[in-house]
RNA sequence: AUAUAGAGUUAGAAAAUCGUUCUUCGGGAUAGGUGGGGGGAGGAAAGUCCGGACACCUCCCGCCUUUUCGGCGGGAAAGUGAUAGUGGCUAACGGCCACCGGGAGCAGAGAUUUUGAAAGUCUCUCGAGAAUUUCAAAAUUUUCAAGCCUAGGGAAAGUGCAACAGAAACAUACAGCCGACCCCUCACCACUUUUGAAAAAAAUUAAGUAGAUAGAGUAAAAAAUUUUAUAAAUUUUAUAAAAAAAGAAAUAGAAUUUAGAAAAUUUUUUUCAAAAGUGGUGAGGGGGGCAAUGGUGAAAUCGUGAGGUAAGAGCUCACGCGCGCCUAUGGAGACAUAGCGCGGGGCAAACCCUAUCUGGUGAAAGAGCAAAUUUGGUAGCUCGUUUGAGCUUAGCAGUAAUGCCAAGCCUAGAUAGAUGGCCUUCAAAAACAGAAUCCGGCUUAUUAUCUGCUUGCUUUG
RNA sequence: GUGAGCGUAGUGUAAUGGUUAGCACAAGAACCUGUGGAGUUCUUAGCGGGGGUUCGAAUCCCCUCGCUCACC
């Protein structure tokens, strides 16, 4: 779990980010964002019933988004509410598939999610 | 020892690292944060098919306080819905336990049939046949241990339904059978009565006659007289009785005597004809009796057999089945057995009736704190919320479900919702699957391991 | 969490507990036409699954699977 300052619990900030944000969706897997005024930003995960019938495996796939996001904190820009879709088809990916697949969305610069903090020390990503 | 229907147990372990939630401890003035320790999904957490706990609300009753408000305790009429063998268990249940009834039916056992083998017996054409017994196999069938299935009140309250087929689906009609009973018609037979005809016999009358013939045969009858008696007149008369006269005579009557008809009438018998009546037989019709027969159907007035009857029928009997406001015995009871009686279709998972249970709403119940913004209240937060119809072990009661009691234990509590990622070993780590107020059941999904009541087979004693 | 409804050929749909489950479109074959279309004729293919009640179940009852909707 990130921890409760990390994480978006009111009906209402998904509310707001679900009319005002922006989105990027590819088969698997969707993402909507919005800035906020805050230092840290804020993540949610939506997993409808509708795509997965298992409580088990719609359980699975939220953990495993949970410690990808994690493990990708420190890269993603500050000030911005992301909620993450799951769609149809997520649930035959194999974690490394879903790594994937997350990546290629945050890397999508267009919205310049992530940091150009590598640039700036040389690392390549 | 092995296999196993059914039933039950368990649900990974150890290690490293990144990370989460609850709790506890440390330092710290507090918060935030940080460090250490400990706990952290299931047998079904699922489906939501039932039942309860808990909370509030509606209505009614009682008590307390009271102008009211309110508090405590008890209860749920109608309707709706549910349940349905008996007894028990339970907080409660549509659940569980034990039993009863019903059903299907494996093994086993019995019976029948067939086939084969063996044994002795009998027969004769002497190498075949016959039946019997024993053994084995197969088929059919009966009874069916254990185990399995069973929504199992009422069809002797009422309404309703049963396609097609069938005469007919619960009402007795139709076809048909019968000809016992009643009525009518016809035919035949028998009997009785009446009438008529014919024949025969007998009797009566005619008639001891007619008529004919042939005999026999002699003194009777009558008259007169006398006597007696009676009656009337008084001499006599009448009647009756007796006696005598009367003989070869009197032409001695053919008077007498013997034999002897017919017509007619009546009766009986027989035959024939007609009418009426009675009875019988046969045929037909109507009334009547019957529900056996009708082959269809899932189901046909209980089944089979015998008696019985005009024909038939539980009409009677035997065996078997069913039912009961009945009796006895056994049982706590369902019920069982025996007797007695009845007289006998199905469907209530069709409406319905009976009995029992059921007031309503569900954690989005409900209680509290409370920002912007003073009251109230909204957002929000906290509680409810995991110590409970709890778990483990032992004992006691009970066939069991379960209950009582003792000791020990505390074993998830999240709230965008906690167990994951990467990796090593254990052979393989898996199947179904994730708590959301809690609990008891039911149902469904599913893998591996273990137990082994029962049963089968084998071995040993 | 609570409540309601639905499931029938490839598709859409009908049915009183009782005929061989009907209709339309689609699909296939044949005919027709110079060819195609249209038309005509014929054929194929079905009650979500399991169990029960009943003589008989798409229909009645129970369990289950799947789908849809409503409340919040």
């Amino acid at each position: 779990m990130l921890k409760k300052q990390y994480r978006l619990t009111k009906t209402k900030d998904f509310e707001k980010i679900w009319q005002k944000g922006r989105s990027f969706f590819i088969k698997e897997i969707g993402i909507k964002f919005l800035a906020n005024n805050l230092d840290c930003s804020r993540f949610g995960i939506i997993v409808p019933n509708k795509v997965i019938r298992k409580a088990v495996l719609r359980n699975k796939i939220k953990r495993r988004l949970r410690n990808m996001i994690k493990k990708r904190m420190p890269l993603i820009k500050e000030g911005v509410d992301c909620v993450f879709l799951a769609r149809p088809g997520i649930g035959e990916l194999t974690f490394q598939e879903l790594e994937e697949r997350v990546d290629f969305i945050l890397k999508n610069s267009r919205f310049n999610l992530i940091l150009n903090i590598f640039k700036k020390l040389g690392i390549r990503y």
